[in-house]
DNA sequence: ATCATCGGAAAGTCTAGACTTACCGTTCGT
DNA sequence: ACGAACGGTAAGTCTAGACTTTCCGATGAT
């Protein structure tokens, strides 16, 4: 999750796809890569679950997940207070030798 | 800062730090990359405000900055709402064409 | 004063992955 | 049925950046 967000060009997509539902092509015209890049972008972003796709015709429509949007939260509250709980415990502790 | 956490490397580091501040060598000791590496790597985690350092005596002791790691995590809480909220309102609102 | 340790800086290598063009396969419209 | 639009895949390029070794300045110990 924090792979697929740690490229600009998928955050602009993300964002793009925030404010509601899009085509690939849609897409590409609103960022400065081909068609072809966003199709890669987008299934990283889908594997992420940050992503999901429905076949409208011949177009294929993109928007948020709500769902892998949840579960990808939950992860990082959760990566994040885990660091937090044990960084408050160190400060507890004093750093003890090891003679 | 998503950049900062886009590394698994750099995800290594600021778990270890988590457990408690470090100098240098010691997170290089339990890492399969160099020191130098590590110190790279300490650098950007720096700028992302993630980390911070004090100078004890030659060595130097990088720890988890809780300041720092407010302001990162209120960015995250922003980027993430913002996002949040704008597509609760675009599934509100029907997609309008524009004939 | 000298020597050893620690860690940042510089310079160079090498790979992951972001990007491109070209090419299908699929679906819709006429 | 045929042509056009859409988008995924393949193959190749090219750069950012992750990593290495080397070197040097700074601090502490004897």
């Amino acid at each position: 999750m924090l792979d697929a967000l740690g490229d600009a060009t998928r955050r602009s997509i993300f964002e793009l796809l925030a404010a509601g539902p899009r085509s690939v092509a849609e897409i590409a015209a609103d960022l400065p890569v081909s068609r072809p890049a966003v199709s890669q972008h987008l299934k990283v972003l889908k594997e992420a679950r940050l992503v999901s796709s429905t076949a409208v015709g011949t177009r294929r429509v993109y928007a948020l997940d709500p769902q892998g949007l949840a579960a990808v939260r939950g992860y990082f509250d959760q990566f994040w207070n885990h660091a937090l709980a044990a960084f408050a415990q160190a400060v507890e502790q004093p750093p003890e030798e090891t003679p």
